[in-house]
Formats: structure tokens, C-alpha cells, sequence
DNA sequence: ATAGATTTGGTACTTTAGTATGAGTTCATT
DNA sequence: AATGAACTCATACTAAAGTACCAAATCTAT
């Protein structure tokens, strides 16, 4: 939020600066009246768009992967890569032969992934870990 | 798309025609230099804000639900309830408690619910749906 | 090196999930 | 009024998921 206020400062400043130089610069006749307005309105522009982008991507990054929460829950290494493949909709066979391991391994993580996301059911589990932004859309 | 064409034509003569007005109205002096750079960095300010959120839209809508897709697949009213409780992680004794049915009638919705989307456990539905952009997150 | 966490795997069991099939009910539409 | 779609429910299964315990191998950091 600091970062906000200071980018804001140095940009109304920039404005400003801006503002007055065109003026003089016009007054003077030292650049055409087409120019100094192509130039106003290219660097408006390109501000507006900036900052629609910050507020853009202050909503998105509400759906990216909270890798803090992940160690915060104490999910391992192997119990996250089973709930992704979990989310995918893979079933427990399924999800031992792409990580080269039995199905009772599977079924071993699985539990521990209950328990550390307080859930009952896979589906359940999925919801929960969206919730907690640790997994993907 | 057409719109889209349609919109930035209309923006761009607008532009020229203002530009135009600009120039002349302070080569006749009749309007300050203040004002008149001041008009074109609001006005290119907003287009700004405006062409960025357009882009925003775009890419978010990609996760709203699309209800023609549902009707595409051929679900029912009552297939789609049982399938947004399922995503919610709730089992299908929880589904029949909250819809005031039995469960014989849920596994019957949520049967269905696998031939029409082509899956074979709840949590590929789940997956499938989302892809289809029937299922929100 | 060793304690602690992680990963792996098994057995035995209970509980859900899911399939197949049939059938009665409701509801909108022709 | 009849037809078809949607909704309901049951029985009888099979398959998958999930639980509870135990135990060994491996990794990791002090």
C-alpha cells in the first residue's frame, strides 16, 4: 500500500511537470500544437491503462497458488502433488501410476490430506484447498 | 468482434474531430491552454481505463457460467443442482438431505450426470464442468 | 550420527460411490 | 387426453474410497 501512495505521488508530480512544461513549450513556440497534444494524450492514455492493470491484477492474484498457506496447513511435498492430481479427478489407482507408487500409498496420503484440511470427502477436500487458495482457477 | 470494430472506429474519428477542435479552439484563443490539455488527458485517460477493462472482461468472462453450454449437454435443472452440490463437497446423503430427496433418487441425478459429461467419478465431473465453463471458479 | 519428519506399503475393515434395472409420479405440450 | 421428458425411489449389486494400525525405508537438519 506504500508502494500505491509513493507511485501516485511521483505520478501527479510527472502530470504537473508535464502540464506546466507544454504550456511554456506551446507559449514559446518551441514544439507544434499537434505534437505537445499526440504527446498528452499517448501518456494519459498509456496511464490509464496502467493503472486499470494494477486493479486488474489486485483482483486476479486472489486466484493464484498461496504457497505460504501450503506450509501453513503442513501439507508435504508428496500430499500436495496428490491433491492436485486429487483435483484433476484422477482416482487413487490412477493417481499411484502416475507417481509410480501403490494405491495404498495414495490411500496413506489422502488420510493425511483430510485430516490437515479437515475434510471427509475428496470433493470436499478440493473445495477447501480453492478456499485456501493452494490450488490452481 | 463486429462491435469491437464498430466501437473503435466511432473512437478514433471522435479522436481526430477532437484533436481538430483542440487545435483550433487555441490557435482562436477561445479556451485556455489549461483547460484544453487538461480535456484531452481526461479524455485519454478514460479511453485508457476503458480499452483495459474491455481486455479484463474478456479474460475473466472465460470463467463465468455459461448457460447455454448446460443446455448444450442436455442437463436438467435438477442434474445441475446435484452437480453444483457435488462441487460444493458434499456427499450424496448430504445432497439428498438438502434438495428433500432420497439418495437412490441423487445416485440416479448423479449417474446422469456422468453420461452427460462423459465421466466416470465425481471429482472428473467436477473437472469436466469447469472446463466447460458450467461450474464457477 | 541420530532424532524427527516424510514416504512408502501392507492388511483388514467400514463406508460411500457408482451401475443396472425397473417403475411410479409429475408436468408441460401438443 | 396422450406423449415424452423430468423427477422420483427402490433393490441388488460391484467398485472405489476411506479408516485404523502398523512398520520399514529414506531423507533432513542439528
Amino acid at each position: 500500500m506504500k508502494k500505491t501512495i509513493l507511485i501516485f505521488g511521483v505520478l501527479a508530480l510527472a502530470i504537473l511537470a508535464l502540464l506546466q512544461l507544454s504550456k511554456y513549450a506551446l507559449i514559446t513556440g518551441d514544439l507544434k500544437i499537434e505534437l505537445v497534444i499526440g504527446g498528452i494524450a499517448i501518456f494519459f492514455f498509456v496511464i490509464g491503462v496502467f493503472i486499470q492493470k494494477r486493479l486488474r491484477n489486485d483482483e486476479v492474484s486472489s486466484q493464484e497458488i498461496d504457497q505460504k498457506q501450503i506450509d501453513a496447513i503442513g501439507l508435504s511435498k508428496r500430499e500436495y502433488e496428490v491433491l492436485l492430481e486429487m483435483a484433476s479427478g484422477y482416482s487413487n489407482k490412477e493417481i499411484a501410476a502416475h507417481l509410480f507408487v501403490s494405491e495404498s500409498t495414495i490411500k496413506t496420503h489422502v488420510s493425511n490430506v483430510f485430516l490437515k484440511l479437515d475434510s471427509k470427502r475428496r470433493t470436499q477436500a478440493i473445495q477447501r484447498a480453492k478456499e485456501l487458495h493452494i490450488l490452481p482457477f
